[in-house]
DNA sequence: ATGCCTTTGTGAACGCGTGCACAAAGATGG
DNA sequence: CCATCTTTGTGCACGCGTTCACAAAGGCAT
């Protein structure tokens, strides 16, 4: 029987191992003292409680330049999630394929959403347009909304939202950027106490309820 | 003179006023008690902090679906990002223009990467060629790396690596979904203890140092 | 069966971010 | 010029995640 032990997983994943073991005591997955971890009914243990053993339908609303590349990227079938429909606005785009599925049209959401039983979306409209969507969106019964517009979402409660801001993910590596070109020469303006604030600027977002809104102007 | 109080921005904000203060602290940011904070010089402070009264070169490489997409994304050059290059590996790409940017060859990537002094570096092809760009880029002078491959790279210390996984996004979205899902029937076979590993779960990346390997198999 | 060696599971300590509460600062009005 | 009111800046305590350290458990060899 093929085993790992705390100590060589923490290892290659660069974490402490005592955290390891305490993570795997709170999922209920018990190893064997002096061996380690069945490797085998491990994956399975996490897989399932992640939710990887179902897979998971989700619409992509907004086939544009992102909403295509998010089609035809191959790494979402292999994680469990199947693309059940590419939804558009745009009338010249109903029935073309796009990574081998005929784009739908708006009009069609609530049904498509209802009959695949869909309760993940994928919003890739413009800004403008990524509110409206998401409001139609839950109506029809999506509770999880994977959001590419750069834009913050209010829905109700119960319907956990991800934002996904490249623009956000670049400014935190200026940020680090800036900071390593200032240590070699003057000072930064600001001493290095190394506070709460910058901490949080290297870190994402929190967790779902509620992330930080841009508050910088555009 | 318009200011505003750390009690409003911290409303507005869904936040505590008092970490906003303190974090406001840190940056040196020095509000007028009784008053607030004259709002264009918090703005210029920040603006300043995070790196954004600079524009930073960038390079897109891998022009395929998603690279095609970024290029396309008008979103980063209001963020105070200048697209320099797009690199792509296949000679029938190079010269066809994309985003009003004609394609360069990889052959040209260490050229490009000197002549216009970029520091951050944008990694969106397959999986396999990620690493070998990867030490090309940090080879030619860049210490930043934003990465859609998905692959953990492994760099040099000082080199900062974000990943941007759009599997795991929605991972975690499929996590709160079966959460959801289970409360209301058969209570969970993980009693809800709600401890450590649920919440990272989750989270997302901790930080610069290193990010989480996935560990489920493809 | 017994003893040794490895590795788990976890109680306790530590570190750190967050929130509370309040004194000091400064504006504003009389 | 003084009183009052607003809002900042921050010491302190609380909560939570992380890490240490170790007793218990189990395999394995003798
Ligand atoms: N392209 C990127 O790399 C990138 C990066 C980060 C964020 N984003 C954001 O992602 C979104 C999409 O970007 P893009 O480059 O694909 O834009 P795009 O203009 O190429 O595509 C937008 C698509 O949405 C469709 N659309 C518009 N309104 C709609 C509606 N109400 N319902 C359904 N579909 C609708 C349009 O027909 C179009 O096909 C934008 O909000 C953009 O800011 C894009
Ligand atoms: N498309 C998505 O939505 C998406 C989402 C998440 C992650 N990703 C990842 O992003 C990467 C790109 O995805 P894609 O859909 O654009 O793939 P793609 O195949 O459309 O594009 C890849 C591009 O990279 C180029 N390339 C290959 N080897 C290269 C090299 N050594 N140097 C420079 N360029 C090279 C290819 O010529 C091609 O143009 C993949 O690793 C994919 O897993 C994509």
């Amino acid at each position: 029987m093929p085993t790992v032990s705390s100590e060589e997983l923490a290892t290659a994943a660069g974490v402490n191992s005592a955290k390891l073991r305490k993570d795997f005591s709170y999922l209920g997955s018990y190893g064997t003292r002096g061996v380690g971890y069945d490797v085998e009914y491990l994956v399975y243990q996490i897989s399932r409680e992640l939710g990887l053993t179902q897979d998971w339908p989700v619409v992509i609303v907004g086939i544009g330049n992102l909403g295509a590349a998010l089609a035809n990227y191959g790494g979402f079938a292999s994680r469990g999630f199947r693309v059940a429909a590419l939804i558009d606005a745009d009338p010249a785009m109903a029935g073309k394929p796009v990574a081998g599925l005929p784009v739908r049209h708006t009009d069609e959401l609530e049904s498509i959403i209802s009959d695949n039983g869909v309760s993940i979306g994928v919003i890739a409209t413009p800004a403008g347009a990524a509110q409206q969507v998401c409001d139609r969106l839950v109506a029809a019964g999506v509770t999880s909304i994977l959001n590419f517009a750069p834009t913050v979402l209010s829905v109700p409660e119960g319907v956990d939202v991800r934002k996904v801001d490249l623009s956000i993910e670049l400014q935190i590596l200026a940020f680090h950027e800036q900071r390593k070109a200032g240590e070699e020469n003057a000072p930064s303006p600001v001493p290095p106490r190394s506070g709460a604030a910058v901490r949080a600027a290297s870190e994402n977002r929190k967790g779902p309820d509620g992330d930080v809104p841009a508050v910088m102007p555009a």
